[in-house]
DNA sequence: CACCAGGCAAGCC
DNA sequence: GGCTTGCATGGT
C-alpha cells in the first residue's frame, strides 16, 4: 500500500484485503452510511470521514496525513494482514466460500466506551433502528464539531451521560436499553470499569468485568471484546451466526455455549475474524433463514 | 395484525 | 442450575 496526499485528500494505492462494502455492511459500525455507489460517511471520535474506494485505490476525502496517521490508519487496521488470516481460515468448504465471499471485510478498532453502549443497544434491535437510536443519542448528548463546512456531533462521553435519567433518555427511543445505558455510563464515569483496566486484562476477565453492566450478556460482550477491544478471540453468537454454523457444522439446532466451543477449538486466535465472515456471508445470502 | 429484530434480566421450577 | 417470559419500539 501506498499513501499519497492530494490537497485534502489521502490516497492510498494498491490496497489489499479492503472493500468498503464489506468492512461498512458487516454489523460492526453504525455511524458510518454508504452516501453513493462507491462512497461511505461516517463518524468516528470526534472526527468525520468520506472515504471512497474504485478498485485497489481508496481516496479518504477532507483529511490529513496527520489525522490519517493517527486516527484512520489505526481504525481501518491497516497494520493487519488479511491474506494471512484468510489463508488460516479457508480450512474447509464453508469457510473457504464465506471468506471469498467477504473478502474485503477488516475489523474496525473502535472505541471502547462507544462500541459498549452500541451494542447494548443492538440488543433484540434490528440495523436500521439502532443506527437511528445511535444518531439521536449524538445529536442530543455529543460534543458537536466541523468537518467540510457542516456540524456533527461526536458520540457522548459516559460523562456527558452519568447524571441523567431515564426520563432524559426518553426522546432517543431506546426502549428497555435505556437503563442499561445509563448504567454502562455511571460504570465507565465511576472509574469501576475504564479502558485502561479492561485494555490490561485477561480476556476472561475483561469478560466478566463487561457482563457486570446491566444489558451485557454474553452476546453484547463478544462484540465489545472483538470490536472495541481487539480481541479477535471472540466469536459473538447471534441469531444469524447460530443459523449459519448449525447449518453448516451441525445439521440441527444446538446451544449457544456447544456453537462457542466449537468455534474455540476450530478457530482458536481467529474466532473473531470467521465470525465476521460468516455474519456478512450469511445474512446476505439468508443462509438458514426461513423462506418469505 | 402477528411476528421479529446481531439479547438480557428476572422470575420460575 | 436450566427454562420461560416480558421488555420498548419500529418495520414487514
Amino acid at each position: 500500500m501506498n499513501v499519497n496526499a492530494n490537497g485534502t485528500d489521502i490516497i492510498l494505492t494498491n490496497v489489499c484485503d479492503f472493500r468498503l462494502r464489506h468492512i461498512f455492511e458487516c454489523g460492526q459500525c453504525f455511524r458510518f452510511n454508504r452516501t453513493n455507489d462507491d462512497t461511505y460517511f461516517g463518524i468516528f471520535k470526534n472526527r468525520a470521514l468520506s472515504i471512497s474506494q474504485n478498485g485497489d485505490t481508496v481516496i479518504l476525502h477532507d483529511t490529513s496525513r496527520t489525522d490519517f496517521y493517527e486516527v484512520w490508519h489505526d481504525f481501518f487496521d491497516l497494520d493487519t494482514d488479511y491474506g494471512e488470516i484468510k489463508r488460516h481460515l479457508g480450512v474447509d468448504e464453508t469457510m473457504r466460500q464465506a471468506v471469498e465471499y467477504g473478502s474485503g471485510i477488516r475489523i474496525l478498532r473502535q472505541d471502547l466506551w462507544e462500541t459498549t453502549v452500541s451494542f447494548i443497544i443492538s440488543a433484540s434491535n434490528n440495523i436500521p433502528r439502532i443506527k437511528g437510536i445511535i444518531e439521536r443519542l449524538c445529536e442530543h448528548f455529543g460534543e458537536p464539531f466541523e468537518y467540510a463546512g457542516k456540524i456533527y456531533h461526536a458520540f457522548p462521553s459516559p460523562d456527558a451521560l452519568a447524571s441523567l435519567s431515564e426520563r432524559d433518555l426518553a426522546p432517543i427511543r431506546a426502549g428497555f436499553r435505556d437503563k442499561y445505558i445509563l448504567d454502562a455510563a455511571r460504570k465507565f464515569f465511576s472509574g469501576e470499569l475504564s479502558p485502561r483496566t479492561l485494555s490490561s486484562a485477561s480476556y476472561e476477565e475483561a469478560r466478566a468485568l463487561l457482563k457486570s453492566i446491566n444489558g451485557v450478556g454474553d452476546k453484547v460482550a463478544g462484540c465489545i471484546l472483538l470490536f472495541g477491544l481487539a480481541r479477535r478471540e471472540a466469536f459473538p453468537v447471534d441469531v444469524w451466526i447460530k443459523r449459519v454454523m448449525e447449518y453448516f457444522y451441525f445439521g440441527s439446532p444446538q446451544p449457544i455455549p456447544v456453537i462457542s466451543e466449537f468455534a474455540k477449538t476450530k478457530f482458536s486466535g481467529l474466532g473473531g475474524y470467521a465470525q465476521q465472515y460468516l455474519f456478512l456471508w450469511a445474512r446476505d445470502n439468508k443462509i438458514g433463514a426461513t423462506e418469505d
